[in-house]
DNA sequence: GCATCGAACATATCTAGACATCTACTGGCG
DNA sequence: CGCCAGTAGATGTCTAGATATGTTCGATGC
């Protein structure tokens, strides 16, 4: 083998690099077919294993796209939704019974896919957070956007079961305003929230349900929302597909 | 090939599956060393190569890790840093000469290596944000953060050269209160502060910078800073590492 | 008792070839 | 002209080896 000639670089490494190198330059635009395995065995006199092993490591960064039968392809970019994690929260916006994925720029709205509302059991921290008992449920709102028919975000709202039964909460439609307006309405209307967001790569169901390639982190953020007597009212938990999202935070220094 | 009987499912996705069930059941817990490659051969009746490729599929996700000469391990969960968005840079904190890190929890805060300051142009997103004219350049401050000696993030600030010439902001020390006190000092105390936040897979020199190991993504977290007038005073380009972190903004519904 | 060397073992890389499966294109047929 | 079957070519999966390189740990020698 002539790995000494490589600097101590494993074949498949200088190959992708190479590569790399040639998409950074513009060789190949966003969506562009990227030379076969064939025409990599050739090109570099390597096993086709090799050639794969080169191509693996562009699609572990995110960079290409295999497609079975067809070939390995540049990835393009993904349309970026701007969240706003802060005024989108504002009692301007859901007081007044708009949508709080108005203020989500450009007219790119995700389409809200309703997957349904049950009673179970919250997971131990959620159910801790929402102060719910031995025994006691929660309602479970469960939703996914889709952003020109792709799915880009899976969402879970927990809520305290006692306090929404028989309340539009726990119905599909949650009414004008959605459940933030329903809830002041209970006389438990949001007035602080908290978002932590981390980020990882997503399971092999997350992966499917979101439709993503391989080399495409997850964004989780997890929102609490409080009443003003400082009660957690909402869980709600957010699974973003992280090429589709830029979130926005902006606030004064006092 | 018994493919049929798995359900249509290969080889090394039911293989990776099975270890992944018995890491969440508990039989492996974080550290542990996991099967050999050898073991996987006789157990399932496969090859190396498919032994293997199982391995990368638990690497992948992030949920284990080879050491070469050693075994294939259970990753291990990292310490979880807090990063509060909005106390942190509330004016009673760096105003009163404070470090923002102070608030970042649990006595666990990251050490700064510092790795230079040096005037050179922006990138042309930044020098746009700055209202750099052409051929202005930016005073480019570059840190690193350390916790127990492991990185956790990269960060990149970009100031308007012209404006910080000569003062403690273009020195390696910022002097009490870092760079946002003598911004004040200069007339262009920041007033408020907008974060972008996007996840990826790091780039081969980013993992190599922050340690990471394969399955690990970056968070992206561009702060931008305005003076009260609205003039954008700084730019700070972070990447963190994704499973060190933890992203926190807290904020009132009005 | 401690340091060092070496063998056993583990993963990392690579080869050469086989069969499976999906895609896209090309003809031919209606 | 349009639809559809056939086919070439592409990636996906898998095997069975070989060689390279790093780790671990016991045995040896000082």
């Amino acid at each position: 083998m002539a790995k000494d000639v490589a600097g101590r670089q494993p074949k498949y490494q200088r190959i992708a690099a190479e590569l790399k190198d040639a998409i950074a330059a513009g060789e190949y635009g966003p969506g562009a077919r990227l030379p076969g395995e064939s025409d990599l065995m050739s090109r570099y006199g390597v096993a086709r294993m090799t050639a794969r092993q080169a191509f693996g490591v562009l699609q572990a960064q995110g960079l290409a796209e295999a497609r079975k039968g067809a070939g390995v392809f540049v990835r393009e970019y993904q349309v970026v939704i701007r969240r706003r994690g802060i005024q989108r929260l504002a009692v301007e916006v859901w007081g007044a019974g708009g949508s709080i994925w108005d203020v989500d720029g450009k007219g790119r709205e995700p389409v809200v896919e309703f997957l349904g509302v049950t009673d179970e059991a919250a997971p131990d921290a959620v159910a801790a957070v929402l102060g719910l008992g031995e025994g006691a449920t929660a309602c479970v709102r469960r939703r996914r956007f889709l952003l020109d028919g792709k799915p880009v975000m899976l969402a879970t709202s927990y809520l305290d079961a006692a306090l929404v039964a028989g309340t539009p909460v726990a119905e599909p439609d949650s009414g004008p305003g959605g459940i933030y307006a329903r809830l002041a309405e209970l006389g438990y209307g949001p007035a602080r929230f908290r978002e932590e967001i981390r980020s990882r790569m997503p399971g092999p169901d997350e992966a499917a349900r979101l439709g993503l390639t391989a080399g495409t982190p997850v964004v989780l953020v997890c929102r609490t929302a409080y009443t003003a007597e400082g009660k957690a009212v909402e869980v709600n938990e957010m699974v973003l597909d992280s090429a589709a999202y830029v979130l926005e935070y902006e606030f004064d220094a006092r």
